[in-house]
DNA sequence: GAGTGGTCTAGACCACAAT
DNA sequence: TTGTGGTCTAGACCACTCC
């Protein structure tokens, strides 16, 4: 029988709370003695857990503030934030909008992947500035989010909905060159087989697909850059 | 004035040494007694330091054995590894060849970035069981890596020589999508304008300059996957 | 000034694996 | 068996920063 660590159990205990939603960014957990006494350990037992925690960016610890739990999702690689075109663009400075194009409920296919039971189907053109700048096709699982069924998708655009409603604990994102079909060249405003970069993503959350979203964006306007340095993480 | 955190120093003082090649991959580094002596502080301080960098994969740390330098640069993510082309297609069950279509040695101009003096300018298809798989242009710093002035190009691929002599410690990666132009659509067989996805890739070795590197592939015939869950680091 | 985290000590016992 | 790392304690002092 393995022993668990108990440093590494508060650690656990902590960020299950955080995963739950039950700790929302910005909420302030107990400070170490707090812990030390729930726990019943040294002070260091403690320490070690938060800094692990810190480490990983799941928390923020700063000194006489206390340790808040980290605002959103914190990814390291460039490349998981891509699709939040909405912060991309305003991050340019250029004046985000959106237009629902066309939204349905239906049943999930084959095709749909990760996702069963019913589906909100969306269709959505992000605009940086008025211009097109990306196509997105859609799905939303009514089973993961059963509010995404009346959830108003022409207020707030889909992917900022859902990251606040249903966020996800596993992705993948594949990557691809594409030739504008008919719909994406009118859509975005460029020649029929013009050369597009294309980003499907599908999410889970504790094993239960979430959503599967394609966008397709101009190739010459578009491009994704990630930095590395492997000696940091 | 900041004082940095001993345990940080001697973390650092470690890492220093494996980035330098002073420590191999492999090479057995003292025990946490000795580095106690060398340091002259309590064992829970080099303790820290040690478990800090195996977090980061930078040693292996085995009760009894040891501690180890972690054998070659550990990437966690996916798209680090993207241009080793070889190991990708051996990776599927092709068997891998590579051409050298060019090859000049000039001085750096404007526009080749983290490059300076003079550089190799080679160009470089790369075949999957025969037929086009990627088009390969690079060029590579004789200031970094001066034996790449007479390297043999055309038994090893440019990618896999630079990985064994000059390993990087910063990378940056762009993703793109293109249409395919004259020398592209000829080298891969496509039609001119075909859409394809474009890698460029430029490494840094303790910030000096050591290749730029843009590989081309057909749209239809590849794309990039990463997978991620963020609570795991 | 006072509350909080950051670091460090000098021990201790245990777990694991190579011999 | 024994060398090595893994964890933990019960303190201590310091650094930062909010009040």
């Amino acid at each position: 029988m393995e022993r668990e660590p108990l440093h590494r159990r508060i650690a656990g205990d902590i960020e299950r709370r955080i995963a739950s939603g039950e700790w929302r960014p910005g909420f302030r957990i107990p400070i170490e003695t707090e812990l030390t006494a729930e726990y019943g350990c040294a002070r260091m037992t403690v320490s070690r857990a938060l800094s692990d925690l810190a480490a990983r960016g799941l928390i923020v610890r700063r000194r006489r503030a206390g340790t808040v739990v980290a605002h959103p999702p914190v990814h390291s690689s460039a490349l998981v934030s891509i699709p939040d075109i909405q912060a991309e663009i305003e991050g340019r400075g250029s004046a985000y909008s959106h237009r629902l194009l066309a939204r349905a409920v239906r049943s999930a296919r084959d095709g749909d992947s990760p996702l069963g039971g019913r589906v909100v189907a969306l269709e959505t053109l992000h605009l940086a500035d008025g211009l097109p700048f990306a196509l997105e096709r859609r799905l939303i699982s009514l089973d993961a989010a059963p509010e995404a069924e009346t959830a108003d998708f022409e207020t707030q655009a889909p992917g900022g909905w859902l990251l606040a409603h249903t966020p996800w604990t596993e992705a993948e994102h594949r990557i691809s060159a594409v030739a504008a079909d008919r719909e994406t060249a009118a859509g975005l405003g460029l020649a029929l087989g013009a050369a597009c970069l294309k980003l499907e993503r599908r999410t889970w959350r504790d094993g239960q697909g979430v959503t599967w979203a394609s966008q397709t964006f101009p190739g010459a306007a578009y491009d994704l850059v990630a930095r590395f340095s492997p000696t940091k993480g």
